[in-house]
DNA sequence: ATGTCTATGGATATATTATATACACGGTTA
DNA sequence: TAACCGTGTATATAATATATCCATAGACAT
């Protein structure tokens, strides 16, 4: 159970889109030079930004990706959830109700029988709740947040499609 | 990123030995048969169970697996780390790092780079807490208290190695 | 409208992990 | 000592993550 490492790589992406200046559009090479993964599987993962609504691409010369929406809109959690989904990572097999299937007819055997079920049943309700516990967390955070200690709408941009960092 | 079928087959599992009457040992191959997984798979299953301290194995005829100590001190954090490991589910590559590293030696550049530095870092650090919140929801829950409804020091008990279910 | 450069989508390849099987070995108990 | 069981190793298969290539479609500048 390993988290995707393109779920940090798009973090970062973000963040920089964050400070770019003017919001000018980044070309994808630009970008995974700099994260140091390859163009096509970088594209990969922002496509699944893209279709989350998270940043906007534009497939044109001087085109490239910059954000969808406020980076105050944009928590944690959507970004997890833009790449590994919205599912759960636990997959409920019924796997209480296939064991204590009972051949006999026995009022005893049945009570014990359902409460077995209420105890792997509450297994995944906890389960459930752990992971739901981890969820909230993340979406408690967003972009902004995280950038609070600089001034994004400051001066303070960085034109990521020059060769070095430059400040205007 | 989905965790192992492994964890909820060994919480099932060890439900059932809770439950196994003057606490028997119980074979594998009974074991897996109603889990409906395959015998050598489940015996590497228990063999994790095994070093965590969590079942013992007795290798003999009439031998078989068995809890190793009360269900009250076995959570389910701790079935979750014999399964899954001790480890984070978030691998930390120092990715901030090697992105923001600026050539050229300027104050204002240093400031934004150090604030993203603290940003970039921050984002593990959410991560991290969040998979803390999961752990600590897994850590508070013991087999035990899933038993809650059971009186598993009564008579309710069961023999697994029998093929259908008794009551004594 | 046309040309240019970009993201997109499909096909495919490789690495890693999860799941599964077979078997020789050693240990424990009856 | 004999019988049986878990252990360890080697190996096979499935699923997924990561990676690469290339043809295509789309947007912008002119």
């Amino acid at each position: 159970m390993k988290m995707s490492h393109a779920v940090e790589q798009s973090l970062v992406v973000l963040v920089m889109l964050a400070l770019q200046k003017d919001d000018l559009p980044v070309k994808s090479y630009l970008l995974s030079d700099r994260l140091e993964v390859s163009e096509s599987y970088f594209k990969k993962t922002m496509r699944k930004l893209v279709v989350a609504g998270i940043v906007q691409a534009i497939a044109s010369k001087e085109g490239g990706f910059r954000l969808a929406r406020p980076i105050s809109k944009i928590t944690l959690l959507d970004v997890y959830q833009a790449i590994e989904g919205i599912g759960s990572f636990i997959h409920s097999t019924q796997l209480a109700d296939r064991i204590f299937l009972s051949q006999q007819s026995n009022k005893r055997i049945e009570d014990v029988q359902q409460a077995l079920e209420v105890a792997t049943n509450d297994v995944l309700t906890v389960f459930n709740e752990a992971e739901q516990d981890f969820k909230n967390r993340l979406q408690n955070y967003t972009i902004a947040k995280l950038l609070g200690h600089i001034n994004v709408d400051g001066f303070d941009k960085i034109d990521w499609r020059q060769v070095h960092i430059t400040v205007n």
